[in-house]
DNA sequence: GTAGATGCAAATGTTTTGCAACTAG
DNA sequence: CTAGTTGCAAAACATTTGCATCTAC
């Protein structure tokens, strides 16, 4: 687990603790590799550990997210949690039937970010778009059976 | 109102009733101009109707999305709907930090979404994109005050 | 020992649903 | 008339919070 002891270092810096739990919480959201929600999490964690509570998962979701090491995007209605040191900078694309997340490589957006910015001063995030659509198998799916 | 013959149009062709609730509902979303959310849609209504249920709001916003003339977007953990008659095709920059909604021309998006469809098959939705960042005023801000 | 964390239960806020009563066509 | 619609109340979700108990340090 490549993150364990910078979460530590950042905890000790702020008087926190690092507590078995929230060592579970990291270990799974490297194991599930992104795009978690919390109950996904927490179901993991609730096979070994039946003790876990789900209010442990959201607060230690957003202990990270204060510490820069999760990010959050918010697709239909749920949140979904990421380990940043997984990937490189990217965004997504959301199937609105499969619901599945697709990542993208942040420079395949680079055209269009300047192009927004030339056009009406707004300095679009360089991460974490999310772009609705229909994936490649959903889209035959639909194109099929209409 | 422009949409209301064509809202009983498509009613009557599906065997469904224009009522005062849904004659309402959609006056209201002309009033508002777009990026509502179906507490605010409820509230006006409530103002004149006391009876008015905020589930009925949700169902009228549901089938007005399913004949594709309203579209719904989440932001911030929010639903906003909009009117699709008011404005041609369009997407959304929204600022993260003064939550306002800016809106851009579809074309302005078209050759992102070639590519993605070129690099992944993937379908992107022609409207309704959301765009995180920094709108100029916030930007120039941020950059004063950092 | 003690500040901080946890588990539990209950509250929150938003959206959905079951159902009897009502009404547009 | 009657299938579709409504208002109401309650359920269903996802997320947050208060608090007594527990524990990492």
């Amino acid at each position: 687990m490549c993150c364990e002891s910078r979460f530590l270092e950042a905890l000790h810096d702020r008087g926190l603790r690092l507590t078995p739990q929230r060592e579970r919480i990291l270990a799974i959201l490297h194991e599930m590799d992104g795009h978690a929600t919390a109950e996904q999490i927490y179901e993991r964690i609730v096979a070994q550990n039946p003790s876990m509570d789900i209010s442990t998962v959201y607060r230690t979701l957003e202990l990270l997210q204060m510490l820069q090491m999760v990010g959050c995007i918010d697709v239909g209605g749920q949140r979904r949690y990421e380990l940043l040191s997984l990937h490189g900078a990217h965004h997504h694309l959301y199937c609105r039937i499969c619901g599945q997340l697709l990542r993208v490589e942040a420079q395949e957006m680079q055209p269009l970010i300047e192009h927004l910015a030339q056009l009406s001063g707004f300095e679009a995030d360089p991460e974490h778009l999310i772009i609705p659509g229909l994936c490649e198998e959903c889209r035959h799916r639909v194109a099929v059976s209409p």
